[in-house]
DNA sequence: GTGCTATTGCAAATCAGTTGCAATAATTGA
DNA sequence: TCAATTATTGCAACTGATTTGCAATAGCAC
């Protein structure tokens, strides 16, 4: 029994809208986390009439529901989202000259930047390990 | 032969003045990473007239001159600076809640949620691991 | 369909960080 | 020690990402 998107996102209480629609397959079409701007370029290179306000929006309310994922690359300023669905955990690497970001499907961080090189063909400058959760006097 | 900051930054033909020598005092001595306004704060607090924006050109000259480390950590919006002289590598975890920031000593990341948890008596939430560097293209 | 209320667009505000410019202060070299 | 050079500073204004207020619009449940 598939729950649709649309289902997940009434459920919570809110609505399909065209923008809503608009915004997600935008976010599942692409392979690589976007910023809102980018989000924002491309459904306008569609013609799909929307704010960039609304934009913001629907990726905070979509990110509220568990649809999308908020993250911020290294070094980055802004935020990217990318769609949940069907991803497994993994992480980005992003060419410092470019901005190319690329999806590294390993994890077991061992001898990371030897690996990573060989499995992407980047040359690793830097990376960030960043963990957040709760304090004890905060659990 | 222990080479002064003042000398390291005059060698740089940058020059050691009254504010300058303040930020790196705070940043000297304070155990996190903070983020620009926090460091202006300080000053204030110790009456020491600065303009936020130049300390935001201060962070900015020394991290140039490799004195200071500026770091972005996990879902923050801001930048973070903290000296680098003696301090090995390492990464850090921040209480969702109440933004507390500590170092992790450890590194070598294998059991990572259980032995983090073990050394910080965190609740680990999140965690992110984001690389970059230079593609094939721009290398 | 009708009504309730989530969503949208637009304008304006906020927040981190940057830039232009003239005044000031560190350095270097006579 | 003093003068000249130029890095540094403060202030105002700007940029870019993101948020908020508000009235108009449009989903959705019944």
């Amino acid at each position: 029994m598939k729950v649709s998107v649309t289902d997940e996102i009434r459920a919570s209480g809110k609505r399909m809208t065209r923008t809503r629609q608009a915004v997600l397959d935008v976010l599942a079409s692409t392979k690589y986390p976007l910023s809102p701007a980018e989000l924002y370029a491309r459904l306008k290179k569609q013609n799909v009439a929307i704010d960039p306000v609304t934009v913001y929006r629907n990726l905070s309310a979509l990110k509220s529901i568990g649809l999308v994922r908020q993250i911020k690359l290294h070094q980055e300023e802004l935020f990217r989202y990318e769609m949940k669905e069907g991803r497994e955990h993994h992480h980005h690497i992003r060419c410092k000259s470019c901005g190319k970001i690329e999806d590294l499907l390993l994890c077991p961080l061992k001898k990371l930047t030897s690996m990573i090189q060989r499995e992407t063909r980047f040359l690793v400058g830097d990376h960030s390990l960043e963990f957040s959760g709760w304090c004890p006097k905060c659990q």
